[in-house]
DNA sequence: GATACCCCCTCAAGCCGCTTGAGGTTCAAG
DNA sequence: CTTGAACCTCAAGCGGCTTGAGGGGGTATC
C-alpha cells in the first residue's frame, strides 16, 4: 500500500509518517517508482507508535519500547518504562489539578468581589 | 537595577527577560552604558507575567491580560480570559486523568498477567 | 595602570514533534 | 494525451524558551 493508505489506516498524517521515517522510528520501506510501499507489518508498527503518542510517551520512550518489543527479552523492562511514564503523568496531573483549583478560585473571587470594578484592581491581577 | 537583579527578584532567567522584551511583553528599559536598567514597575510587570506563565497562560493570553490591566475598563474582560483559560485547563485535566487511568491499568495488568513473560506478548504492546 | 573576574551585550541556532509551503514527479482514469 | 490526485524532496515555521559564540562594561585588587 502507498503512504496515503497507511496514513488513513493509522490515523496519521502523511508528513508525520515521513517524519517518523526520517528520525528512524519507522524503517525505510521499499519503493516503487520512487514512491513508498508499505505492508501489514508497517501498519502494526505505526499503529503502536500512534497509540504510544496518544498515551503521551515521548519519541524517545517510544523508541525504547520499540526496541524492547523487538528483542527476545522479558517484558519487565517495558513495564518499567510504562511505570516511569505513569509517574510522570501523575506528577503533571497533580500540577494541573492545583492549577485548576487556583484559577477557579480567582475567577470565583472576581465574580464575588470585583466584577465590573476597575480592571487594575481585579483579583486576577494580584501579583502576590 | 540591572537585569541580573530583576531576574533574581522575579525568579526568571536573564535570557528569558531579554526574550520577553524582544517579543514586546516587557517594555524596553533605559540603558546605562549599554546595559538595561529596570525599576520597581518592571519588577511588578514581570512578576505578573511569571505568575501567568506558572498558571499556564499562553504568551498571547498574557499579552491580552497586560493590555486589559493597562486600560481603564472594568475587569469583566479579564475575568472572561481567565474563565476561558480555566475551561482549557479543565479539558486538559480530563484528558490527563483518562490517560492516567489507561496507563495505570496497563501496568497493573502486566504485573498480573504477563510479568516476566516474553516482551512481544506483553499487554503493553497490544495495539488494539 | 594592569589584571582578574563577573556580569552584561548581540546574534544565531537548537530543543520537541510535528506542520506548512514551494516546486516538481508519478500514477490512474477518461 | 490530458487532467488531477497523490506522491516526492527540501526547507522553514510554530511556541517558549535555552544554549552558545564572541565580545564589552564595571569594579576590586595588585
Amino acid at each position: 500500500m502507498r503512504i496515503g493508505v497507511l496514513a488513513k489506516r493509522t490515523g496519521t498524517s502523511v508528513p508525520t509518517i515521513r517524519y517518523y521515517e526520517q528520525i528512524g522510528l519507522l524503517r525505510r520501506p521499499a519503493r516503487s517508482g520512487g514512491q513508498r510501499i508499505y505492508d501489514q507489518e508497517d501498519v502494526r508498527r505505526l499503529a503502536f507508535v500512534r497509540r504510544c503518542r496518544e498515551f503521551d510517551y515521548s519519541i524517545e520512550e517510544v523508541r525504547s519500547l520499540l526496541s524492547l518489543m523487538q528483542c527476545e527479552k522479558s517484558c519487565t523492562e517495558a513495564r518499567d518504562v510504562a511505570a516511569e511514564h505513569l509517574a510522570g503523568v501523575r506528577r503533571k496531573l497533580a500540577e494541573l489539578k492545583a492549577l485548576e483549583t487556583a484559577i477557579a478560585s480567582l475567577v470565583t473571587e472576581c465574580d464575588a468581589s470585583c466584577a465590573g470594578g476597575l480592571a487594575s484592581d481585579c483579583v486576577i491581577f494580584q501579583t502576590a
